[in-house]
DNA sequence: CTGCTTGCAAAGGCTTTGCAGAACA
DNA sequence: TGTTCTGCAAAGCCTTTGCAAGCAG
């Protein structure tokens, strides 16, 4: 299983802005990690992002990664989903959109934007405000 | 066979009697479980269904209580929900609806029938069928 | 009988933690 | 400098597995 390179759309200066905007510290490994995430829309594991900016060289730890994919988190620079109960999946597009998940494949693809309309929406349990919503279609292959 | 929006205790015999009818072996370690399972509309953890189970005496182990709820699901007598990525959470109600989550408590609740409506559906890709659709709503108590 | 099921303990995968050394402002 | 961050390895949790003994039909 190799993993093919892809260009990152944001150059590392912008990466760095990005950070700072977020009062995110941009040290040398939250730099490499978030230009890994950010390049493009993606669903990644922390396994995957490790293993993407260690792709050349050694670059960042395995503790690292967890600290700092929980610090995006935090600033709403990347979503996490809950799709799979053993792994966390990080989410690069932070805008609010849905998720078809292949049971059979694993595959995770995002809901077209608008194709999917909600037109009543429940009332929240008293004090409390919705941070977000997250609606995922579960498929299967047809037999 | 619908199930009831709030189902009673179920019977030792109506337990036998569900499990036979979804092609499961009733042993008594599974009817044990599904006792406890069944009981009510419940959210929990294999955790939690290992000590409930395990009350008065010890009865079933922990290998079991895996099995059972794995194959519960696999029947349908049971749905599994994934919103906390570090475990699993099973459903005894298995009609469509869906849940608010609040990420400061944990608390998981069901969103009343019929408040969340979706008028129009994404087309699926191509070759698949959905299997089902899972609504969260992540809500936090207001400062 | 014969094949499922169970239980124990050990292993497995993902994530967090403790703490010393390194990097940052 | 004082504080924050990093890396390593070990520990922690939830879940699965291997295999011998036990139960169901």
């Amino acid at each position: 299983m190799e993993m093919p390179l892809h260009p990152p759309l944001l150059s590392r200066a912008e990466v760095i802005d990005l950070l700072l905007q977020h009062d995110v510290t941009p040290t040398q490994q939250r730099v490499a990690i978030a230009m890994a995430l950010l390049s493009r829309d993606q669903h990644v594991s922390a396994e995957t992002v490790l293993a993407q900016v260690n792709q050349a060289a050694p670059q960042v730890s395995k503790a690292t990664v967890y600290n700092t994919l929980g610090l995006l988190v935090s600033k709403g620079l990347v979503r996490e989903l809950m799709i799979d109960p053993q792994k966390v999946v990080y989410d690069s597009n932070t805008q609010p959109h849905h998720h078809f998940y292949n049971v059979d494949t694993g595959a995770l693809v995002d809901v077209a934007p608008g194709t999917l309309v909600m037109t009543e929406f429940p009332p929240l349990p008293a004090g409390t405000y919705a941070e977000g919503i997250e609606v995922i279609v579960r498929i299967r292959n047809q037999a």
